[in-house]
DNA sequence: TATAAACTTAGAGTAAACTCTAAGGTCAAG
DNA sequence: CTTGACCTTAGAGTTTACTCTAAGTTTATA
């Protein structure tokens, strides 16, 4: 049995984040000492490394409570409920790395752009690009 | 000279961006009516547009804000002032990319693991790799 | 003139996932 | 026994960027 502590070193988390997890219903000890210490077994500290790739995964907090609602009854669930959670969080993660890459790009224009010396800014071209899509909008290097 | 619904509605920000875009000085009026309404001029929307490009491209609040003050005060700037924070907007947004297309490799093996059925989870490899991690650890597909 | 649309403010609420604090109790080692 | 490390709780604070509310004023239009 492991205390908070040792299960924090143990997984990477901290003992604040596992009594986060608990709150929130991810992990719970399997006992409490008298003086309200908690307790974690084997299978617990299999729950939080779970939920700790889940998270690393990407999943929600929230996600992840629905994974762990199936893991502790499986049979009572379908591939097709975790599949549904893996490719709403599949879709999720493809819309920020499109909003992202087209931010990457139009910075790395940007950056191409200017020398980026120590000459004044009156004329800095990155300047003028985020004044000119004023005129020259949004079609011109803002996607 | 605008009023704040018309500047919201010829920037595509609503009026209580606008407001809050105040509280963080990036957007003031030019004027107030007596009855504390405010009026946009020309210039004022310019300004609008360059917050919401720099926002678009990924900038923070706070770098707007930056940005701005050398907008004003061009002379006294450098192109070096300008690119430091472009530069370290693309490392952050190069981060993030890279931390989502992991989660999306990830997210994409677990999904070709998986029927996805009506079969019952009892063996799905989705739930199983996310408990594997414990045993055989992050090596073997997280990252 | 009456009504609706638009405007004002301060301040609270939302989302997500922690992160920290205060004030105190517990436990192992020397 | 006395440290010092570790544990407990409830609850507040952090970050970012809005978003909304309430209660009241102003303005444009019919
Ligand atoms: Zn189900
Ligand atoms: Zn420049
Ligand atoms: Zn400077
Ligand atoms: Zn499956």
């Amino acid at each position: 049995m492991l205390k908070i502590g040792e299960l924090a070193s143990k997984t990477g988390l901290t003992a604040h984040t596992i009594r986060f997890y608990e709150k929130n219903g991810l992990i719970n000890a399997s006992e409490r000492s008298d003086a309200g210490y908690r307790y974690y077994t084997e299978a617990d500290v299999r729950q939080a490394e779970f939920v700790k790739t889940a998270r690393k995964v990407g999943f929600s907090v929230d996600d992840v409570a629905t994974l762990l609602s199936i893991r502790v009854d499986k049979s009572n669930h379908t591939c097709q409920d975790v599949t549904d959670i893996t490719q709403r969080k599949l879709i999720d993660v493809n819309e920020k790395i499109s909003e992202l890459l087209s931010m990457q790009q139009t910075l790395e224009i940007l950056l191409n752009s200017c020398g980026g010396g120590l000459e004044s800014a009156t004329h800095c071209s990155i300047m003028e690009a985020l004044d000119a899509s004023n005129a020259l909008n949004a079609r011109s290097f803002v996607q």
